[in-house]
DNA sequence: CTACCATGTTGACAGTGACTACATCATTCA
DNA sequence: TGAATGATGTAGTCACTGTCAACATGGTAG
């Protein structure tokens, strides 16, 4: 018999990594605090010395999610000198991270998240729109891109590789595949941010 | 004292119609069957004769989500002559809706959805992508668009719509405003369709 | 050495989804 | 006409969950 001592030692981490694979196993609806202290070996009250909350839990999750996503991004930010090929394995990178960790993709960007954390959280989610609006600005000054406003530019970036990400991960992107889609995505909006948008057409109700 | 007869009625109805509600004020998590059982008045077994499991509720849920927004979004799409007019109007009308009715939309594209129900939920839920197909080849037929294939175009601007709406039901659009995003991604993709992607940029890896 | 405090345990409570057995009622059919 | 039948609603139960409070353990600072 292995004497189990009265403290874990590591039990905070301990319940993430189990927390995180779970999630992904079940989603997150099949996430039981009661189960996590199971599966850790510990009484079921335990979690909740690290955790006040379930939602804490999840809100740890979430930034964990982010943080470990940013590097991925930071990391594909630097991968080439050719300013568009960068802008392409960002956006891979994105989708790829959200194909493998679906549900805490899910998590990142559920609306539920306690006011505390929520603080810590966005601005560490709001990482990768920086990035895009680096690249974007870097390329207009380079004149591979038309002007137009950054901010806004980055954002549009960002919501379409992120509907790509979310949609890949749901297997919801059905005749086409997700490298197709990315790549798909990703030139589009290069070639829509090269050429800018005539001032013409700028959208009028019709 | 009104007296309530031992048959609801319109028990299936009333409970979606409520469900609607919750979900809006109260998200998905906090749809109870219990509770929901309460508001309309009835046991806390009766919506088990209407809804085998909470799940297959919340399967209506997502169905009858996406039958008004297949509504709305035919709708847009001939609001007017002008196709890339449509096209933005068909933008605006999915965001609007994602706006108006967030939880409803995440429930729509949640993963998690039975088997049966799945096929037709698929089916209705693949009409938007089906809409966007035809604008775009029929663009591309009057000259508007450049060639290309035009399932993963129609694809890659479902995905971005998708994308702008879930961000934007989500209150992540940090500084910009919702109709800015809509008109600027809509704007961008139309500008990048327009202009094609040159063959020596077909994206590469480093 | 002792007092403190973070960490872990145990027991309790209300609420939940799902299941079963039973009650009620409208419709069908002889 | 009137009884049988099946759809709909009720009532009770079960295992499970998240949260709380009271208590146990043991490392550490004074």
């Amino acid at each position: 018999m292995i004497e189990q001592p009265y403290h874990h030692g590591k039990l905070r981490e301990a319940l993430l990594e189990r927390a995180m694979a779970t999630i992904e196993e079940a989603g997150v609806d099949g996430l039981s605090l009661r189960q996590l202290a199971r599966d850790v070996n510990v009484s079921h009250g335990a979690p909740a010395k690290h955790f006040r909350d379930k939602q804490a839990l999840i809100d740890a999750l979430a930034l964990a999610g982010f943080e470990s996503m940013n590097r991925l991004i930071l990391n594909a930010a630097q991968s080439s000198d050719d300013l568009r090929v960068r802008f392409v394995n960002v956006g891979k990178a994105y989708v790829e991270f959200a194909v493998a960790r679906p549900a805490l993709l899910t998590v990142m960007y559920s609306t539920k998240h306690h006011p505390d954390s929520s603080a810590e959280l966005r601005s560490t989610g709001e990482q990768g729109i920086h990035v895009a609006q680096a690249m974007i600005t870097e390329a207009q000054e380079a004149g591979a891109l038309a002007a137009g406003d950054p901010q806004t530019l980055a954002m549009v970036c960002f919501v379409s590789l992120h509907g790509a990400a979310l949609l890949a991960a749901g297997k919801h992107l059905d005749g086409t595949t997700v490298e197709d889609v990315v790549v798909a995505t990703t030139d589009t909006l290069w070639a829509g941010m090269a050429a800018g948008v005539p001032a013409a057409q700028l959208s009028q109700a019709p």
